[in-house]
DNA sequence: GTCGCAATTGCCCCATGGGGCATCTATAGA
DNA sequence: TCTATAGATGCCCCATGGGGCAATTGCGAC
């Protein structure tokens, strides 16, 4: 029991470990090359998980990588049994579009890249792979996945903090950052300075702001 | 004499206009196609260079739209005699990296496409070339290049101003944009508070801004 | 040498921001 | 009914920002 619970809990680690490194989901049809780009991503101490077709991945990608947390991108062969890349990319864009999605493609036409490029993939790699392009590509698309998860966080963080913020004091810090002076403010929704005052201090103190330079550069990045 | 002068001021009129309207720079070796891209951009309104190779719009370009303002693009054949269409492509990205090219090809390799999107290329039409979607890319790469260059003049306005700072005036502007009262950056420059505020309001006379919200915008437009 | 300009500073005054202390009202819950 | 919370306000005090007036210094240009 107790070497069950100690292996258990050394694999969350690695997985949580290789995580932060980065989640590589490999979609592909031939289970050679499956395992191949498996023990590669391995190798390189990244998280892979390899999906037969995209079915597969939609129904369990969610919950395989679930706790994982860190940047991850998709390495996908375009012509797939059932649904392909190109109709996967579209039903992925819709949730999570942080994910940059790399195409493979041996025998494809040009209409296919053209496409998966106007449609916003991240790169079109072409068969046979060159293994330091294929690693240099997912090497950037995680950067960028490690970015964009960055500021989706402190989006979220900062929309947090926002949220506290009662009407009054919202409306407030509106006119502050249109540069308006307590007295200003005040007359203009007719209540007296010591008010203004007031909801100033606490939505300063609330955001977490000491000055009117935060306070503006906070409200650049998440509109109040 | 007043005939010419007439007409040469009209030509220039309708010019400008449209090339407020947009320039499109068309980059093919076929007469044909050059001469009926250049109708279809003329009626609907857009200013339309063509050139018949990479090298010929290189010499020839500049100095025939110089004086036309307005958002352009670049339509432009892969497989061209002479300097190729991708070759031109990292050339133009040299200079300025403002102007969006699109790739059109026949019978090109996927090879093309690819390298043509990951050097930055903006779009890429199969031939046949669809008419509608030819011109709604055309569309939206003029409006890339036009909020492209909107960024750059406001770019280039507020350099000019934050220029007419004294490197005194820049290090004040810098503390206040850390935060700091006026004593503090005092302290940090060893000046008198009395110095700081003349140096300040200097600053924000030159920088045309009356409080330091809007300060803050501009700092984040441009480095000081 | 004189002029203009940047930098510096002191004195002084007023406007504005920040905030403690106390009070009052209204409203949603416990 | 009692309480917590948001909103509003007055009084008062101190710190800070803004800015006029005047003077000094140093440097490059004419």
């Amino acid at each position: 029991m107790s070497n069950v619970k100690k292996l258990r809990t050394i694999s969350q680690e690695d997985e949580a470990k290789r995580g932060a490194q980065g989640v590589v989901y490999v979609l592909d049809d031939d289970p050679g090359i499956r395992s191949a780009y498996y023990r590669l991503f391995d190798l390189d101490g990244y998280l892979c998980f390899p999906y037969e077709s995209a079915e597969a991945f939609l129904l369990r990608a969610e919950d395989a990588s679930a706790h994982v947390r860190g940047p991850r991108c998709l390495l996908c062969d375009v012509s797939l049994p059932g649904m392909s890349g190109l109709e996967l990319q579209s039903e992925i864009l819709d949730r999570q579009h942080t994910m940059p999605i790399i195409f493979m493609s041996g025998a494809s036409s040009e209409i296919e890249v053209v496409r998966a490029y106007k449609e916003g993939g991240y790169a079109f790699l072409l068969k046979p792979v060159d293994i330091d392009e294929l690693l240099d590509t997912v090497s950037t698309a995680l950067a960028l996945s490690y970015s964009r998860q960055q500021e989706q966080q402190e989006s979220n963080a900062l929309h947090a903090l926002v949220t506290q913020l009662t009407e009054r004091e919202k409306s407030v810090v509106r006119l502050v950052l249109q540069g308006l002076t307590n007295q200003q403010i005040g007359d203009q929704l007719h209540i007296a300075l010591r008010t203004v005052k007031v909801h100033r201090q606490h939505a300063m103190e609330k955001l977490g702001v000491n000055n009117v330079v935060e306070l503006t550069r906070l409200s650049e990045k998440s509109p109040i």
